[in-house]
Parts: structure tokens; sequence; C-alpha cells
DNA sequence: TGAAGTTTGGAAAGCGCTTTCCAATATATG
DNA sequence: CATATATTGGAAAGCGCTTTCCAAACTTCA
């Protein structure tokens, strides 16, 4: 039913060959002339090249895939808007799919399954794999990406991932936790709760491996480790779990957490959505922050910029993630792969201008 | 390079139309021995349908195109989230453009056009315009669409627009803003200073009028209305410019804004992202919320779930918009077009427990 | 058992482009 | 002026599928 190439080359008394020519870029230009006549024409039906039969032609789509977990999550819908701005620079359109979504009560790594084999369908020159890996890769993940790669698709994945010839934004998931540690530590914060993640997600391990191994250096153990999802949500749940945890116990002050002399006791998250759940968590149990209890995150997701009290966190250039990963993804990678770190910001949540560090 | 039908086809020894029927859902099904046989085949040579192919011999793509504003935007992530499950069950695939990417220093409006362009030219089934209408349309915009929609493609617009054909997801912009302004009025708040959005987009405009409208009801005018970008910035930035045309002239308490006996002085703010922008704003004059001043905000962002103080605002549910937009777009409406109508929070930043409504 | 009806698999014609050859014309060279 | 060399437009062969016909093979029923 659209107007296609064969009407346009007729209007302008052409062959087929040359009106594809002017239009759609090719190495061979016709006369100025003869183009105009059949941009005009073009111009006057109102032909929109049709993108399916070129790439079937040409094999190649212009298309690339972002996989994101949930794309209603600050985190990744950043680094999408990282991912957006290069395929748009790229001449490329993004396929957009998230494993938080299982259709058919499915598992996420189900769910990213079905998105990876959905863009191997629609032959998307590239797959950006930017949901948090697992621990243990699905091997029908892997072998549909190997048979990918193999077809001379590009898949890229953020952190490391046990996905072979994947090209990696390297993140320093474990030596930002450690140097977010660090510096709490350096400000006398000595007494730590942490908001694990699903132990089975990387990043989220990672970043907690990070944490403890500070910590350890410090010859500190921290006071509790609990796990919960990796969301809001989680680090809510995962914050009262650990309040109710200590029972009757410390029920006794206004600030049931800070023992006479102690130093405040401070939680540290997988990242900042669980940060920001647990500070909802401790404002609901009528605890002050910083001055009862401290938390701090891991992202510097954009949102936070108006959180109140600010986020103490480590910082990731987000976007610069996801553009890089674009980046990856459309070019064959000439200097070394990238690698990303951050940097500590102190903000009032912990760390800030604690009652000890002042 | 990717495995072809054809080749499954020889591995099973039948044709390449018995392949594709068994394969790829056809009317007719092959009887079981030949299509148990040929299934074996796709799977042991790892067969992925190119569905390029597929869309071009079918006419149909199984795309959607999904325009956003700027996805890093908690109000336009919801509402893709939204999408993105309705597209999972009716096994589309979303591809995502924002209009805030302007890649080549054009104007949103023409970054929505290129954006609209393209997924024409992918032959998505629909699109769906989620970005804000303006007011004025881009006549190019229209003409596009409307030979899309002609062509039988489906086009769903938010709130309400000039687009001929569209289906629309009608909002209750302008009715859930004069019942949020009627609530605060409720509760005692008699002084109003609105941070208007762009003009020229229309939820931001209705929103106002909304407002407005609510206000002239009881005989009030707002103290000022001012102007900014849809965004935390524009929130904060109107608000510092408000504050600071107040001038020395309410520099002498702690709360300036407030003369003994007035009620609080609430921000009403075009939608959330601005609302928190604007505390954020007040926060650093250091004035206190809600006792020196109130914010209220509209959408009910997810975000908004980790806020403190809470955010008075009106609840559209976002991710309920998306999933009616999305179905708009697949389906041939059967029922009358969809209205969806939110209702107001009441939290700490306005109303909740106002001095005045105590 | 034969005519009519019903399944079922396959050949081939597209779907809308790109691109390789080819032929024709225009330009340069001796 | 004839020949060699660029340049340019067009015919046609795909790209990997779907789907319409057809024909062959079975059923069914009188």
């Amino acid at each position: 039913m659209p107007v296609k190439l064969t009407e346009v080359a007729r209007q302008a008394g052409v062959s087929l060959a040359t009106a594809s020519r002017v239009l759609n870029g090719s190495s061979r230009t016709p006369a100025a002339a003869i183009a105009d006549r059949v941009r005009a024409a073009a111009e006057e039906l109102g032909y929109v090249a049709n993108a399916q039969a070129q790439a079937l032609a040409r094999s190649t789509t212009g298309l690339m895939g972002l996989v994101v977990h949930d794309i209603a999550d600050p985190y990744f819908s950043a680094i999408a808007h990282g991912v957006q701005q290069v395929a748009l620079d790229a001449r490329h359109q993004v396929l957009l799919a998230g494993t938080d979504l299982t259709g058919d009560g499915g598992t996420s790594a189900d769910a990213e399954l079905a998105a990876v084999n959905a863009f191997i369908s629609y032959r998307t020159d590239a797959i950006i794999l930017a949901a948090s890996r697992l621990i243990e890769e699905d091997p029908r993940l892997i072998k549909a990406l190997t048979q990918y790669t193999n077809n001379g698709g590009r898949v890229v994945t953020l952190g490391t991932s046990s996905i072979p010839e994947a090209h990696v934004v390297t993140v320093a998931n474990h030596d930002g936790a450690a140097e977010l540690v660090g510096t709490l530590l350096g400000r006398g914060l000595k007494r730590f709760v942490i908001l694990a993640g699903p132990h089975e997600r990387n990043t989220a391990r990672v970043r907690v491996e990070g944490f403890l191994e500070r910590l350890r250096q410090d010859e500190l153990e921290p006071i509790a480790v609990v796990q919960g999802s990796f969301n809001s949500q989680g680090g809510f749940d995962s914050t009262l779990e650990f309040l109710d945890s200590l029972g009757t116990a410390g029920a006794s002050g206004v600030s049931p957490l800070t023992a006479d002399g102690d130093s405040p006791l401070c939680f540290l998250a997988a990242n900042d959505v669980m940060a920001l759940g647990a500070m909802t968590a401790l404002r609901s149990r009528g605890l002050r922050i910083p001055e009862d209890a401290q938390v701090a995150g891991f992202d510097d997701i954009p949102t936070l910029r108006d959180h109140f009290p600010g986020l103490t966190t480590y910082r990731l250039p987000l976007e610069d993630i996801g553009r890089m990963a674009a980046h990856l993804a459309l070019t064959p990678l000439t200097k070394a792969p990238p690698s990303v770190t951050g940097s500590v910001v102190l903000r009032e949540s912990a760390g800030h201008s604690t009652v000890s560090a002042d």
C-alpha cells in the first residue's frame, strides 16, 4: 500500500536501479539532472523506503537491540538514554526489551533469552545486554549469542560476563564499592549493615564483595548482610527485616541503633534504589537520617538530584556507560576496551557531616 | 550467514513450503511425522527465522514504535514500561525513540518527525506518540502520519492531539489539576505560585489551565505563574526565579513566604519532576517544607515512593496509560476509547497536615 | 469399484529493495 | 578519425521468507 520505489522510478522516468541509487545512498551517483527528477518524484509521492526490504537486500538492518531489566528503574533508563544518543548519531534504531517482564511466568533469564532470540530474529546489527548478568549464564543464551556473533552480530555486556565473544564495558563495581567504604571508614563510620542484592546477579554480588573486602582490610565485619531484591522494595524490606531482627534489644532510646559512644550505624546498599528504599524504611520507623542511621548507595542515579537528605553514593557515569556500550556495539573496537570508574559522592545520608566526623 | 529455512527444509527432506508451514505458524499444519522432522532439523541447525524477510512477505512487521520525550524521565519510563508489557503479550517488539535527542541541532519537533519517519520506514504496525503534543502540530508530521494511517498503520497519542485519525488515550489533565487545587483549597491553602511547563506543550498547558480555572472558581488568582522547562531543572530554576523576584521584601524572618496569618504559600507544578526540582530549590534557600512553603506536583511518578517529604500530587496510572496506548495500537478498538482519570494523593509536601488544616 | 471430496506436499510467484553485470554513450588519447 | 577508457543507466538476479495454486495421494460413500 505505501508507495514503492518502482513507482517513484516510473514517475521520474528512470529505472529502478537509478532511483535506488539516488535515494538510498549508493556509491554510484547518477547525474545531477536525473537525481533531481528522482528526488522530486519521491517527494511528490511521499516515498519512504521500506527498511525491511532494504535490510533483506543489504543484509544489515540498522537496528540495535537493548536488553535492560526494568526500564522504569532510573539506572536502566539512564543507560538507555546514553544508548539512544549514540544510536541516533549512527542512524540506528533501538529495539528495547525488559527482563522484568516475564510474559509466561518464566524467570527473568527466560525473558532475556526470549528478548535475545527476538533480536536475533530481527537481525539486529548488535545486541547490548544491560540487564545484570547472572553468575551462571543460561547455556541456551550462550549458544544463541555464540551463533549470533559467528554470523557477524556484535554483543556488548556491562560489567563482566561469561559470554564468549562479548565486548564488555568494564565497570568499577568492586573497586568503587571498596572506595566508598574506605571513604566512610575515613569519616569515622565503623558499624555497617549490608543490603545485598540477589546473590546470583553479578553486579550486586561484586559490589557486596567490594564492601566486605574493604571492611576486612580494616579488620571489620558487617553487623549483618541482608539479602533483598535489587529494587526499592528490596531495600525497604531488607531494612525492616534487619530492624526487626534487633528485637526489643534496641527499643530503649530514641536511637536504638547507636549505643553511647558507638559510631552511627550505616546501611550499605548494593545500589541506589535499594538505598532509597532503605531510607524510606528507616523513616517509617521514626529513625532520623543521618542522626540515627546512615545510608549509602551505589550508582548515583540522576533522580538523586532531588532527594533529601542527599544520598551518599558511588557515582557511575550511567549515560556514558550507555554511550560506550552503543559505540562498542557499532564500531569495530579500535582502542582498548573501555573501563569505567566513578567517584564517591558524599551527601547528607552518610559520612557527610556526621557527629563523629565533624 | 545465519541458517535459513531452505537449509532446514533440505535437512528435513521436505519442501520450503512445508518447512515454513510447520515452523512459522500457518493455517495449514503438515502431518505430525513431517512436522517433527522439520522441528528437529530446525533445532539441530539452530534456525532462527529472519523477521525482516517475514515482514516483507507478510507485510506486517510485528514492530511497534514508541516515541517518548526523555526515557530517563520517570514519567516516560513508566509509560514505556506499560507499553512493553502489552507488546510482550502481543509478541511485538518495541522500537524506542526520544525527542529530547536532537541529533543535528534541530528542535524536538524535528526529532519527533525523524523518529516517526524512521518508524514508518521500518513499517512498524503502530506508532505511539507519548512525547507531549504541541499546540501547533508540525504539518510535515501530520502529513507523514496521515499517509501512514491510510496505509493501515495505527497511531495512538496521549492526552489530546490535533493529529487526524489518531486513537487517543484521554487523560484527565485538566480536571485532575482542578481537583488537586480543589482539595488544597479545602485544606485551607489560598496562596499559590504556579510552575508552568512550556506553554506550547499541551499537557503542561492544560494542567495549568486546570489549576487556574479552579482558582478562579474561588475568585482566587495565583501569586505568580512562572514558566520553566518540563523537567527537574525547570522546576528548580522557576522556583529560584520566583524567590528572587520577591527581592528583599521577604527577607525578614525565617519564613519569608508567610506573613502572619497568611496560609502557607503553595507551589503548583505542572508535573512531579518539576515539583521535585522546586523542593530542591526551596531547600537550597533554607526553606522548610511544608512549614515555610508547600509543593504539589502531578503524575505520581513511581520514584515518589521514596521521596521525603512525600510529594502531594495527582496520581495518574502511568503504566496503565502505557498499556492502554499499546492496546489501542494493536487491536481495532472495540469499546469506547479509553479515558483515564486519577486521584489526588496528599502527602507531607502540601495539604497533608498543614498548620491551617490541622 | 469408481466418482467425488478431502488432505497434504511442493513449485513458483511474489514482497520491495540492492547490486552485479552489461550495453550504450560520452570523453580522452594516439 | 579510429580506438581505448570512463561514465552512466538499465536488466535481472538475488535477499529469505509466505502463500497461492496444483497435483498427487487418500478417504469416503454409493
